[in-house]
DNA sequence: CATTAAGGGTACCGTACGGTACGGTACAGG
DNA sequence: CCTGTACCGTACCGTACGGTACCCTTAATG
């Protein structure tokens, strides 16, 4: 099994000092708080009492220091998903609705809002890393996992279903339809999640009429 | 029936001569082509041959030139979905596909992405009148539309729901499901369309497992 | 022809930001 | 004690951009 000091070399990502993952954290705190037009160079210096020498030292320029958000945040996401349940029928069916939750939760998290945000407004720079990081980091640590137990879940006859990804794709749909986007385009929280319990369970439910196991 | 004029004139848009249309169009261009850093008043000047005291005499600043070329193309929005036909629940049927596809396309356009991408990159700033401009703008109209048809539908017999509110929004989950962020994150669209047909159909397939009227 | 309004071209200003340079400090190792 | 290293704070530079002012051409009107 891997490190994650040797996770982090194979992706050619250096580790990171104690001080400058505080810096990384302060960064983030301010890319919450005001967006990407805040997020200078002078302010994260000062916001986390480093100077800008230090940043250009460590993070070779601004966009290399946002990219180690990134990657910085994305290290930290694996265990946000619990662990699954499949012990039986109906232990499967409540654990895909805490991931709905989760899912949910995460998606309209501050952090995960504002990176997307970044990330996305960079995204007409064909050459910005940004996208594709968010990506692999975000979506498509979720999506291994998810693909990994829709297919232990139709092993146990729990489901059926022909490809795993493209289920997952349709769960996915079922359960955050064009709230992320709204979120993302300024839409109120309490507005776009106002029915979050139901929807959460109600997308369940439609899962398994698309591809539940009739008993 | 209102005119476009008294529309335009009730949101205290002021009407647009021809040649502010004629700048407004190269700003899209230019947004399309290089992204917001490419949106600055000289480039959109040089653009368009225009001085740049005009742009400010006509829109008052940079802010409002970027709401005026998003109104500008939501007026251009409307006409997007073809007329639907509720002839029969066969013809409806195939109506929802034509309507998927087309969903797919405008969200995949480039202009669509890229003023997507404006109004997300300053929607961290609460003031920033983008992001519900283009809800309003963009995904309003649409599902204005949807929810008409929708109820049409569920009056004939060919559907069965509740809310047609919600019922859109779940049929808007089952066509677009993540592409529309991944799009919009910069992933390759050959690769977040690859399967384009046979996901729309896929998509009104489910959604009449789950709403249609069994026969 | 004279007058006037609209608008193009351009020079200019203030400012904010990315990036660099430099002096000063704390500390570790010999 | 001396030296090197790491780092903070700050001043500084070049540039790009939003916004403004001014001059010129064009064309319509009397």
């Amino acid at each position: 099994m891997l490190t994650p000091n040797a996770i982090e070399k194979a992706k050619n990502i250096p580790e990171l000092t104690e001080r400058q993952s505080e810096v990384l954290e302060s960064a983030l705190a301010l890319l919450v708080e005001g967006g990407e037009k805040a997020l200078t160079t002078a302010k994260i210096a000062s916001a986390s009492n480093c100077s800008k020498e230090s940043l250009y030292k460590w993070f070779g320029d601004r966009d290399g220091l946002i990219s180690a958000m990134m990657a910085f945040q994305g290290s930290k996401v694996g265990a946000a998903v619990g662990q699954e349940d499949l012990g039986s029928a109906k232990a499967f069916k409540d654990y895909l609705i805490r991931f709905a939750r989760e899912l949910l939760s995460v998606l309209a998290g501050d952090t995960s809002l504002a990176l997307n945000r970044l990330a996305i407004g960079q995204a007409s720079n064909e050459a910005s890393p940004l996208g594709p990081l968010l990506i692999e980091n975000g979506r498509g640590v979720i999506e291994a996992k998810a693909v990994g137990f829709l297919n232990s879940a139709a092993e146990k006859n729990y489901l059926r279903f022909d490809d795993a990804r493209q289920t997952y794709h349709i769960l996915y749909g079922l359960i955050v339809r064009d709230a992320h986007v709204r979120l993302l385009l300024g839409e109120r929280r309490e507005l776009v999640m106002k029915n979050f319990e139901r929807d959460a369970q109600t997308a369940i439910a439609q899962f398994y009429q698309l591809y539940g196991v009739e008993e």
